[in-house]
DNA sequence: GACCCGCGTTCCGTCCAATGGAACCTCCGG
DNA sequence: CCGGAGGTTCCATTGGACGGAACGCGGGTC
């Protein structure tokens, strides 16, 4: 039995010492997804997350068996009609969004340009809602995506209401560039947000791809705390775009009343 | 041994014959909240996903990290944005509603009352957008929310292009009251369903809370398959709704081309 | 036509992550 | 002062999760 035929045991199924918990697992297979990876077979899904590939098939399975994610016949698998369902419950999200939606559709009509709802998450905003005229110029961020907190009008308005720590990290680290490579200064940062708050507005403008202009307003819950911002994005023309402010200022007041708020 | 001076040994950590998988208990938690609890404590949680308090709260805190949950300063659990991120990489969802979008406003502005889009998941409809005119009467369903496929326009349209064996099983099977209580006739359900199938729209009327009638079409993807339906509700008024048949059938092409249909 | 590669899938021996009762604290209302 | 409910930590136990091995298959290369 020294010279065996087969050299090596069997040795099924060993787990590795350290497994991360299985939610987690399960999650990092939905965060495999983006947008521009809408649709992933098991192989990419595997890959992307990290899990072994019989691991990701076992929880795939339950996890399309509980409709958070689909598998078309072609086997790739997506993000399922179920989870879209659950995920409206989301007050922060589609709450937020079905008081806001009138006032923003009034805006969008007005300025005929683009309109963001956003709330922070983070170091980053997330777009609540985008409402985009027909003739509008290029398209800029997607619903559901992340915008940074400086170089956008709602970014601004987020971040000058943070918490104060928050807000002290986010400027003590993270000023990188952001349009096509201008770093931001701290200091002037800081100055900007100061106007924010005390003007109740913020006007950011952008060179990047097409030159645009963003006029954005905080939006306050039933406790007057800042939960989200609204915007519209217009193209840069040089002319004034102080006369969007009040516009803005008003839906913005009218979505807080909505909310309970002021 | 026969007589314990403590009569009850600890017996600390006994787990249950049967625990349905993790990623199944923490899918519960999410699947706790509806429109009517869009924030729970953790004892409702507990409750409501039939879960240990211990367990629904191990659970719950792994989801907050991730932040498939958020956590308020008063303690209470509600769905994250980062749920609702990732919610909008379903291709059947987001990805249908913003190719949909511009035609659906389009039809708003034109029909100033109500516009649905919804896909069919199973025995019923999501609806994956809304969009209702200022002045519009009820507000009949919520995005994300569920309708049945008979008694409604969009249902009916959705089920006429469902697979043969699930049209069968829910004809069979299916066939309750919806507005107050007038039970479905399968047979008349089933001339209708034919009569969509011809004419490419289906006209359904409501005389629930108040009387409306939905006029849909279907959305059809690249390979010709019908994903979703497209209609418009309007009040019934006694007055002749076909002149609105051609306005959404020609919306809901536009949706298809859009998908790279016909 | 033999070979290789990558994908999706099933099988199953091993073992550690998940489990939930006990116990403690706090905050109410009576 | 006490009973009840909500939220939390602790920890002994064990069954569900794990993933390498192995297989079938389709498509590309030599």
């Amino acid at each position: 039995m020294t010279a065996d035929p087969t050299p090596s045991q069997p040795a099924r199924g060993k787990r590795p010492p350290h497994g991360e918990p299985v939610v987690e697992r399960a999650f990092a297979l939905l965060a495999a997804f983006d947008a521009r990876h809408r649709s992933l077979t098991l192989a990419e899904l595997a890959r992307r997350s990290g899990l072994p590939k019989t691991t990701a098939l076992r929880l795939a399975r339950v996890l399309t068996g509980l409709g958070a994610l689909e598998r078309s016949e072609d086997g790739a698998f997506s993000i399922g009609v179920r989870l879209f369902e659950i995920a409206t419950l989301a007050p922060r999200a589609q709450g937020l969004r079905a008081v806001a939606m009138p006032y923003l559709e009034d805006l969008g009509l007005v300025t005929r340009q683009h309109v963001l709802l956003a709330v922070r998450d983070g170091e980053e905003a997330v777009l609540v809602e985008r409402l985009s005229a027909p003739g509008a110029d290029p398209v800029l961020y997607r619903v559901g995506g992340r915008l940074p907190l400086h170089s956008t009008g709602v970014g601004h308005v987020l971040l000058a209401h943070a918490g104060f720590d928050e807000q002290a990290a986010y400027l003590a680290r993270d000023r990188r560039a952001e349009p096509e490579g201008v770093p931001v200064r701290a200091d002037a940062l800081r100055r900007d947000l100061a106007a924010v708050r005390r003007d109740g507005f913020a006007v950011v403008a952008r060179p990047a791809p097409a030159p645009m202009v963003s006029v954005a307003a905080p939006v306050r819950d039933a406790a007057g705390e800042v939960v989200a911002a609204l915007s519209v994005v217009v193209p840069d023309g040089g002319a004034d775009v102080r006369h969007l402010v009040p516009a803005v200022r008003t839906a913005a007041r009218a979505v807080s009343r909505g909310l309970g708020g002021r």
